[in-house]
DNA sequence: GGTGATACTTAGAAGACGGGGT
DNA sequence: ACCCCGTCTTCTAAGTATCACC
């Protein structure tokens, strides 16, 4: 395979350089790899953190039902603290939260308390809620004293508990605390929002971990679930979530060695999709005219999936989660065919929730087969009938895998995001920008994969404030800019140069601001930290910045930094994708 | 081919933090 | 010293994909 020729290759320079005969190991990345499957040799962690048992309210803390004041039992107090303290967001006011929290809310009552409490309406949390308010309040108004042994215990915490050793290595663990009981909140318009998440016990833990290494002791008077040693998966702790009824793991932080190897993985597979793309292409164009309709629409589906980068579109239990859908979960509703629409003929117009309830909308013209495909896939439907109803994502998998070893449907995100940002910092670097601006184009190169993954945010909700500083602080800059002028043309020979040079710094910093200004405002609604993370090829952004002198800080923060040293340490500045 | 279980990646929101301005 | 705002970090939900079993 590609990365194990490029891992001698850069072992071989790297020894070349240094005149060291020994191959010198640093990096996991210039480690032997395991054979496919297993995934450690050694494992040993000390088990979860569990979320801190719940305290009881103080006693002059009033819950009021009917307008009386009601003494709660601790279990039924703890569940309507859960609803307190959401009680500003809308959620509570939602008819399905709050009918799945009262059920839920009266499975925890004493019998007395379920023969009282029968409303909801009924209840009053509000002074519970206003208690929550002031310890918030209080939390922040705390000394520096008393912040820095909250703090001190949180790295207590995280030493103990934050690290894993596998195999050579120390790793940072990525959720080592469990989830702490709540009440679930779903995304969009999920039938389950508002029921009770209950607390995690020690009996409900399985470790994982090797049978050479030091067994976590549960906590005092109880047992784990079970302890295995299976050293075909990465997970050090699992349990079973009560809503869904899914499986949750703890996991390795993304700068761990198990963690980075499979993100590398990931984008070799991407690049070998980019050697045959155009034979998949030319393939799914035949496909359209095929006599077999299945052939037909999975060739549409694919099309969809690699122009538009859709999602695969698994199917989802009905009822069990919010309605969103992929692509080859499509339904009929979720398109509309325009022969012609604003002077652009066969335009389809996708309008589709999708993955978080994200909102897809975008009009796209196609090619005249396509959308006579379409029109077909859609004949004798109702709205709600999906639109490809002989495919599914596993038959459109299988049809990849024979295309290209490791191919499936979401390698096409992963392959376009990366040859999008390629070939956008290609067009929009102007070699004489400064760097702000080059930082901009980088910017503006990782806006066009974000556009075209829907990545979207909610627009902050300070945004148009922190605009309108914005501006005000370059209309002082250009004020200054107005002065240092005037100066520098009333000012004597002598004092020219040193006037110019005042000018030249102020006009720099007035650039800067108008640079930020505009990568803000393009921003608004669009979130760039997705791609960054998930879908664009590391060593593309580290080659750039070698090849521009961008310091690489300007791009990649710690965490990130952290997270594809890799990357960082392997790509030169004629890397390409 | 359908189905449920499992393991892993991808996702936006919320909360914590910290640096600059006053 | 404090506060405000942008950035970083955490949180955990919501996807994708594969596999065993029928």
């Amino acid at each position: 395979m590609d990365m194990i020729v490029l891992l001698g290759e850069k072992r071989r320079r790297k020894k070349e350089l240094n005149g060291d005969s020994t191959l010198s190991i640093c990096c996991w990345w210039e480690e032997e790899r395991y054979p496919e499957g297993i995934k450690w040799k050694f494992l040993e962690h000390k088990g979860p953190v569990f979320a801190p048992p719940y305290e009881p309210l103080p006693e002059n803390v009033k819950f009021y039902y009917d307008g009386k004041v009601m003494k709660l039992s601790t279990k039924a107090e703890e569940v309507a603290t859960f609803f307190a303290k959401m009680l500003d967001h809308e959620y509570t006011t939602k008819e399905i939260f709050r009918k799945n929290f009262f059920k839920d809310w009266r499975k925890e009552m004493t019998s007395e308390e379920k023969s009282t409490i029968t409303s909801l309406s009924k209840c009053d949390f509000t002074h519970m809620s206003q208690y929550f308010k002031a310890q918030s309040e209080a939390r922040k108004q705390m000394s520096k004293e008393e912040k820095q042994k909250i703090k001190e215990e949180n790295e207590r915490l995280l030493k103990e508990y934050g690290y894993c050793v596998m195999d050579n290595h120390k790793e940072r663990i990525a959720n080592f605390k469990i989830e702490p009981p709540g009440l679930f909140r779903g995304r969009g318009n999920h039938p389950k929002m508002g029921m009770l998440k209950r607390r995690i016990m020690p009996e409900d833990i399985i470790i994982n971990c090797s049978k050479d290494s030091k067994i976590p002791a549960p906590p005092p008077g109880h047992k784990w679930k079970e302890v295995r040693h299976d050293n075909k998966v990465t997970w050090l702790v699992s349990w079973t979530e009560n809503i869904q009824g899914s499986i949750k793991y703890i996991m390795l932080n993304p700068s761990s060695r198990i963690k980075g190897e499979k993100d590398w993985q990931k984008y070799e597979t991407a690049r070998r999709l980019k050697k045959c793309v155009d034979k998949i292409r030319n393939q799914y164009r035949e496909d359209w005219k095929s006599k077999e309709m299945k052939v037909r629409q999975r060739a549409v589906a694919l099309y969809f999936i690699d122009k538009l980068a859709l999602r695969a579109g698994n199917e989802k239990e009905e009822g069990e989660t919010a309605d969103t859908v992929g692509c080859c979960s499509l339904r009929v509703e979720h398109i509309k065919l325009h022969p012609e629409l604003d002077g652009q003929e066969y335009v389809v117009e996708f309008d589709f929730l999708g993955k978080d309830s994200i909102r897809y909308y975008n009009k796209v013209p196609v090619e005249k087969r396509v959308f006579k495909n379409l029109q077909l896939f859609m004949e004798n439907k109702q709205p709600e009938d999906d639109l490809f109803d002989r495919l599914n994502t596993s038959i459109l998998n299988k049809h990849l895998q024979d295309l290209m070893e490791g191919l499936t449907a979401k390698v096409f995100r992963t392959y376009n995001a990366s040859i999008t940002l390629q070939q956008q910092l290609k067009e929009l670097t102007n070699p004489d920008d400064n760097i702000p601006a080059k930082i901009l184009s980088y910017n503006r190169a990782n806006r066009a994969v974000a556009i075209l993954c829907n990545h979207q945010r909610a627009p902050p909700k300070t945004f148009e404030k922190s605009m309108m500083n914005l501006q005000s602080k370059i209309d002082a800059k250009k004020e200054q800019l107005a002065d240092a002028r005037r100066e520098l043309k009333s000012a004597k020979a002598d004092a020219k140069v040193r006037r110019d040079e005042k000018s030249k710094k102020i006009e720099e910093q007035l650039m800067k601001l108008e640079v930020q200004a505009t990568d803000r405002e393009e921003n608004k609604q669009i979130a760039l930290g997705t791609s960054k993370l998930n879908y664009l090829d590391p060593r593309i952004s580290v080659a750039w910045c070698k090849k521009w002198g961008i310091p690489i800080e300007k791009i990649y923060n710690k965490t990130q930094r952290e997270k594809f040293a890799w990357a960082i340490d392997m790509a030169e500045e004629d890397y390409e994708f």
